[in-house]
DNA sequence: GATGCATTTTGACACTGTCAAGATGTATTG
DNA sequence: CAATACATCTTGACAGTGTCAAAATGCATC
């Protein structure tokens, strides 16, 4: 038995530690603060004190490590989505403007790590990894089913449950989007302008 | 006098011939067979037949380069939203139909393209060249203007024409957007799902 | 024909991702 | 405990990238 240090990682590493960890760690700070395309796996490997083809034996590929750092972040929104939405205390309609507006603040607050999770670079051709499909897709279905569940109880119009998801989650995508890639520039109106989608959405009471 | 070649090119390169054009022709066709991630300038100079600096005499950057070929891709998506807008045959509502339609099968027959043209590495930062911007927000305030006019006009609800049209320019965005980067997969729907929209934004005739 | 300038090339540098082969430490087995 | 197996890490190398500096080339004009 070796002495368990395992608390949170099922194998810890025998040399650095915890070298995988560490890395996803580093990864997403880096990410956070220049970027995605400044993401090195060199830089990242030199930040963690190792040489540059250390990091191979814990991420296949650059793309392995990208798809796992998507991972945690469908991990990380997917619960917090699911939380708002359990909510007893709060009414359909209310949620569905907590909804909203979490997920657009949400792709906002975090718009490098938005623009990986959604971006081509990850699910264009075969780059999605089987552990990310496997996170990412109930997230997904999570997303048409809070809107079916709305629109079932009236708060959204329509008769085709599918198909008004998909422009929900097109018009909430685009709207942070456009944000975070700075085409729309006045930050200051993103709840303004999310409001106006909400009142877009919802069905009119006559 | 030289024997002019200089049809399509105002001032028509002396060694190569017209070096710029045709590096922006090898470009796009370029991007369209292997996406954006798989430009390069030197592949593109060794297609020209060109050393790989040759290049930078015509664009000061990689960066220089992307921004003329979206700059392209403004003007023709321009053009064309401007005539299907000012078709005299059609109704309001039915050029609003024309309208979404056209915007979602502009993205997706063009993906890489309208990658280009709406991508992060081109708006974020100061990465946007004068000329880019010059032709770019003419066609955003285009959009803007159209939107509005359907809205003052009755076809599209609610009373704040910027609000409105920044959401349903973000609906066609998201919508086109989850369509190229493979995250809504049937590519059969796309039709059904912007007639969905339409749907969802068009006023409700009590 | 000589000069000036636009254009192109060659050479070089600092990066990048990734592979192959060797070195090092840990775990397990005899 | 010693020996073997294996996970981990390092060094070296290769092909590719964007971009700069300096030299070479060709065209136009004086």
């Amino acid at each position: 038995m070796r002495p368990s240090q395992s608390q949170k990682s099922i194998r810890p590493s025998y040399h650095h530690g915890d070298l995988r960890q560490t890395l996803l760690r580093s990864a997403k700070q880096l990410i956070a603060e220049a970027g995605i395309e400044n993401l090195s796996l060199r830089r990242l490997a030199e930040r963690a004190g190792v040489s540059r083809t250390a990091p191979y034996h814990h991420f296949s590929d650059k793309n392995d490590l990208l798809c796992a750092i998507a991972a945690e972040g469908f991990r990380r929104r997917h619960q917090t989505a699911a939380a708002e939405f359990d909510n007893k205390a709060k009414s359909m309609l209310e949620k569905f403007h907590v909804y909203m507006n979490s997920y657009v603040q949400f792709a906002v607050d975090n718009p490098e790590e938005y623009e990986l999770m959604f971006g081509r670079s990850i699910w264009k051709q075969q780059n999605s990894t089987e552990e990310l499909r496997a996170v990412a897709y109930p997230c997904f279905q999570h997303q048409v089913d809070m809107i079916r569940c709305w629109q079932s109880c009236g708060v959204i119009s329509g008769d085709n449950a599918l198909r008004s998801a998909q422009v929900i989650w097109g018009a909430l995508h685009g709207i942070a989007k456009l944000f975070i890639d700075g085409i729309y520039t006045d930050t200051a109106k993103i709840e303004e302008v999310t409001q106006c989608a909400i009142d877009m959405f919802i069905a009119k009471t006559i």
